[in-house]
DNA sequence: CTGTTAGCGCATTCAG
DNA sequence: CTGAATGCGCTAACAG
């Protein structure tokens, strides 16, 4: 920076302020040293800067789940945008997990902390509080929000004869209330036609053949997840039942899965929604308060669902 | 670190040392002084000790593909257990990727630079190799590999008059090379087996369709994308060929898809080969030479391949 | 094996 | 608006 500075005929001082764009400097002066400092392809060594100035431009990104590639796409970009360097940690296997969380690595490493979809426990949430930065979550959603999405879908298509088949792995706890919003929605519940799969191709067309058992077949289903759907959709053609007009299907889940196959899903948004969540957390880190809605999950109707004939 | 060195009755730089792993310090100081570090819940600043030291502890993975989850928590996991920092950079826009190679924003902040999937230029080489830190690249693979591990399958299983669909987008130039392959493997080689489809389900479709228009129809297929697998798979199960009773099909691609649908395919271990990167990454840290031997391809059998009836 | 002495490269006071 | 001085927290030579 010295070097700068001298072939810019000021102080280091000055370097310092025009390149960081602080206040205190002439316009002209500012742009001189910027043009002397890129002709010289100089840049402010970051090691240095943090330990003088006790900001450290990176944030945490942590995350459980590799296969959320958009999310996290999302947030470096927006990261890296605002000028923040983006230190990946991944939290997938329970070792790495409990291991972060008891060393906590990141003590005057970063300014923020990012976790996205590691659904933080208590412990963790107080562990990454205590760090003094700012943290931002992005939880997985709420699976009745996209529940509600594909019920008011099938109901303005007519249908009311409606299975629903649950993962538990996706779905967690929703099974619970899942006939109440069926029923909420305008659906007919029948307990035959809530059923449990395993979260596989194979799943899916069991699912069928026991619905085929039954004396009646609903017209649409809904699959928790997207590999179910795929398989509910494989058996049912296999059966001589055309998707959509005897039955249609719509998945909660597995956006890629869906799309290749084109079945009708509820999708989120990832990529949004993690520039959303860099959002809230540049503004903590300014002090301010954040607005906490996070995009919406949508509905994407594909060749899958259609009217109730 | 002053006052851990105080509590312990040390100098800072026995500290430094001890808590470094640095020679020159007796086992019973350093087991000591790391107890009494652990319980002021003392870590080393990270910054103030690259500034000293020179090396940075930190590591600049690039990918242009977020879609290679596995690779990334790979290569994350074996970095993080040697010590260094993880600074992820997404080259995916062309207009981040551009301006990354522009600015260069890595000078003295890494000690090495890991590309995974970026599939680098010529002169974006030359730009990393500018840095002065060692770079290891993680290429996808030659489709050949995968193509001939396909072919042996095949013919192992008897199959002779195998139609191999090619979607540009996967794999590459390998159209030019691949009847050779075949035909070198023990294929029969018709010019209208060898097929070009868009990437899709659809794509695959229509493949079928075309197949079935021919006078004869082949006993395998060989898709290099893994929805174009699928959809020849739908295609043929619609129109009551068995599959792989009548046919067989093999996916060049798409570990998740061919996973969920049961179809065979070529993998890569994604995981081991970020970790091999690593490995070889930190071998030139350390100057040695690395074995530059990736990982091979490897074939997973599932249910849409069997014998030649 | 351990302590002492100097910086590493910058941001921040404080003067001018 | 600008420059000079000071120290961030640590590592690396040296000396003992």
């Amino acid at each position: 920076m010295s070097d700068v500075a001298r072939a810019a005929g000021v102080s280091a001082a000055t370097v310092s302020r025009a390149l960081r764009g602080e206040p205190g400097v002439s316009e002209a002066t500012r742009r001189y040293v910027t043009e002397v400092a890129k002709r010289m392809r100089y840049a402010i060594a970051r090691d240095a800067s943090s330990l003088a100035g006790g900001r450290r431009y990176a944030i945490a990104v942590l995350t459980a789940d590799v296969g959320r590639g958009e999310l996290l796409a999302g947030a470096e970009g927006a990261l890296r945008q605002a000028g923040y360097d983006v230190l990946l940690y991944v939290l997938k296997e329970p070792e790495a997990r409990s291991r972060f969380f008891e060393e906590l690595p990141l003590a005057r490493r970063v300014d923020g902390v990012l976790a996205l979809s590691v659904d933080l426990g208590e412990a963790e949430g107080v562990a990454l509080a205590g760090l003094g930065v700012p943290v931002v979550e992005v939880r997985d959603d709420d699976p009745r929000e996209a529940l509600r999405l594909a019920v008011g879908h099938l109901v303005g298509l007519g249908h009311r004869d409606v299975a629903f088949v649950v993962t538990g792995d996706v779905v967690g706890d929703v099974d619970e209330s899942c006939d109440e919003l069926l029923a909420e929605g305008g659906l007919r519940v029948r307990p035959e036609w809530t059923l449990w799969s395993s979260p596989t191709v194979a799943g899916g067309e069991q699912v069928v053949d026991a619905l085929l058992d039954a004396e009646r077949l609903p017209t649409a289903v809904i699959s928790s997840s997207g590999e179910v759907a795929l398989g509910v959709f494989l058996r049912l053609r296999r059966d001589g039942r055309a998707v959509p007009g005897d039955v249609s299907i719509i998945s909660l889940e597995g956006a890629d899965l869906t799309r290749a196959v084109g079945i009708t899903a509820v999708e989120v948004a990832w990529r949004e929604r993690g520039e959303h969540a860099v959002d809230a957390l540049l503004a903590g880190l300014r002090g301010e308060p954040a607005d906490r809605e996070p995009p919406a999950v949508r509905l994407v109707v594909r060749d899958s669902s259609g009217p109730r004939v």
